[in-house]
DNA sequence: TCTGATATATGTCGTAACGATATATATCAT
DNA sequence: ATGATATATATCGTTACGACATATATCAGA
């Protein structure tokens, strides 16, 4: 699934500017498991112009700069609908945090204490924002997607919780063993 | 982080091919975490020997193709060591199937079915993925991150289990109002 | 008052990384 | 002997990111 399909979803929830589509993958909805950058957004919504995916206005707006608005036409909506029968692939999941984990024993516990707490705070903050938008929102597919979210984030937190010690009390251990072999 | 530092990461554990190296990030331990292709591998394999972060043997094998062999420097370790204090970024993630889910109202209850049904026996395979790599290695930072993976892992399942039946149901219903609208 | 911070808004550009493909050797089942 | 599979290295076009440039408007505080 490429930007495009990505955009004509956002889209066909409701009209939106380069702007909005950005705001929207990075601290709305979509942004617990999506995220499109500017460079990524602007090019792709010109080509969806042109291939007539979507349509564009211009808004004149009181205090702030003027806006294009960008509207999903039928042959847009065609076009995501056939995308979205395409079996989805895996998810792609990045996590440096796990790599740091795993290196504990090279690291120094501060290193890793904060490392721990960074997560934890990220992830109470992850949760909060879907709980937000779970309530905003009585679309049941929604409510669905953030029940999902909520669930497994949820897990997540507590495990960290529940087992932040004893990964702190790892690091620095391989340095240890390293200096007393010399 | 980037694709160097990641590299060093898999080197610090024990030396290894380019074709090992792929192997090891999408099916071996990192592969819940980490996934890396060739066209990144092999060139950062060769800028990493010029900085002399790693070091190059070739070895000839029975039945098999000559491997090239590399091995992390003190120079190397040093620098991953020095990459580890940086915070880790925020784990990326981004699924095609929340979106599809999200949008479950617009297609059909089999293209549902099909594609959580999909995710529920893709999500069996990692969790036994990750509890052979857990028994097969007893290094406690291993076993603190794939802990970690069959919590989380364990959770995502019992929801895809528990709310199947209620995304199936939502199928179809955006194109039925649509219908009647009409 | 003007200065800096913040938010809105569009866009570009270098580069990092992916995904597909090419190439080659060896094994093994049909 | 033919095709499939596994090992192994490498390149290349394309995608997408991340940082930057540009511009307008609001508002708090020096």
């Amino acid at each position: 699934m490429n930007t495009q399909t990505l955009i004509l979803a956002i889209l066909n929830f409701g009209d939106a500017s380069g702007y909005e589509i950005k705001k929207e993958s990075s601290e709305g909805v979509y942004s617990y498991f999506v995220d499109i950058s500017y460079g990524s957004i602007y090019p792709t919504l010109a080509k969806l112009e042109a291939e007539e995916f979507v349509t564009c206005r211009s808004e004149t707006q009181s205090g702030k700069p003027d806006k294009k608005v960008y509207s999903i036409t039928d042959k847009g909506r065609a076009e995501f609908i056939s995308a979205l029968s395409i079996p989805p692939a895996h998810d792609k999941f990045k996590s440096e945090f796990l790599l740091v984990a795993m290196s504990a024993g090279l690291t120094s516990p501060e290193v890793i204490t904060r490392a721990i707490d960074n997560r934890i705070r990220e992830m109470e903050e992850l949760v909060e924002l879907i709980s937000g938008l779970r309530s905003e929102c009585d679309h049941p597919a929604t409510q669905w997607i953030t029940s999902y979210g909520l669930h497994v984030k949820g897990a997540d937190l507590d495990f960290l919780r529940n087992n932040r010690d004893s990964l702190i009390a790892m690091a620095g251990l391989n340095k240890t063993l390293d200096q007393a072999a010399e």
